[in-house]
DNA sequence: CGAGGTGATGTCAGTTACTGCCATCACCAT
DNA sequence: ATGGTGATGGCAGTAACTGACATCACCTCG
């Protein structure tokens, strides 16, 4: 098995660019290959060229490296929900939430796996993927408020929200090939109504 | 201000009784005294009259002092829900959990709100309560499907059983004066159900 | 009553995540 | 060239957590 180590050479130089990347790259390596608790931030930087100190520039900590999407999901969230059509019900916003958080994961399976094989197998990430899940939660209940929703409301489909995203996804991850994630993710949540309604 | 502090002195012995007790009255305090992270495991394991060792063999690390009443919550909350009448249907289920767990905490108002304090003010303490959350939510889609609940129905039963339990315990847990929590977790599934059938 | 067994605790050394501080380097505008 | 700026490296320090071993109170058995 050939591992590929960065390191300084000829026409490479200390700012060789995409630092973020070459450490999410070989953390994602790492974890895959022996573990995340066996693996020290040194080792993720040694492979990415770069110091151990620069790692925790990029990254808060060691599990943050595995989630540098996240952001830009939740941008993605926030927006579609405050575009949605103004006389759709909030769930119906939220709807629209979901498809768009589909389309940005759609294409994505095989790197998805790989991450979610990491996280699963470790605690400390799994910590770390619900506060990233509460805190889109947060976001999609503040940008149904924006259109108008009860907080309590907002809270509420939000939650109905995150719960279809988290066992859509779920279908999503463990089936053998890749299916529609948006179209599973709107299916959990026709079948969350239907479980609260007492079948 | 008086600060306790556990010593060893004539007639208390190395062998004190309930070390685990002291080491989460400890931490509680001070955690409202300076803050999760101004604190140190060697100061609570002082307050205590423990060595800093000793912490580490009753808790897993310096979180996990602040949730020693979780696995009694998940115990009771599972017993209940086998014990629901066998022809109910599994929200109804989810509402028999959810009075027990209400039950549980009733009564215990002014300690949650110390604790819920401490928990928000740092984002380490809100992932080990998202992840016993999610603990729960296990737990309760595994107790339905023992009830012979097909299992995509009881994952998505106890995630809306598990959102009811987050937003009526933060409807408790902000007002003024202690309210029936049983009954408020109820009314936020019958509201979730409302939110997902589109009003 | 003494001897050993058992479980909780104490002590200590070691690893590693993470932080603060300052030096260094490439690039860029002037 | 010169100086500013932003990303990086190096290094020391703190504190969480772990492993190994000694110690102590209590219990049981003879």
């Amino acid at each position: 098995m050939s591992v590929t180590v960065i390191a300084y050479h000829r026409g490479m130089s200390r700012w060789e660019p995409d630092a973020r990347g070459r450490l999410e790259l070989a953390a994602l390596a790492l974890y895959l290959e022996r573990g995340f608790e066996q693996t020290t931030v040194a080792q993720i930087a040694e492979r990415a060229g770069l110091a151990e100190r620069t790692f925790f520039r990029h990254y808060a900590d060691k599990r943050e490296v595995l989630f540098g999407g996240s952001a830009e999901l939740q941008t993605r969230l926030v927006t579609a929900v405050a575009e949605a059509p103004a006389e759709a019900a909030p769930i119906d916003a939220v709807k629209v939430g979901l498809d768009v958080i589909g389309g940005a994961l759609q294409g994505r399976f095989e790197h998805a796996r790989k991450r979610h094989r990491v996280i699963r197998a470790n605690p400390e990430l799994l910590e770390r993927e619900l506060i990233k899940l509460a805190a889109l939660a947060t976001a999609l209940a503040e940008a149904l408020e924006q259109r108008g929703v009860p907080q309590l409301t907002a809270n509420l489909a939000a939650e109905a929200g995150i719960a279809a995203f988290k066992i859509g996804f779920n279908r999503w991850i463990s089936a053998a090939k890749e299916q529609d994630l948006a179209l599973l993710m709107r299916d959990s949540l026709d079948e969350l109504r239907a479980v609260t309604a007492g079948q």
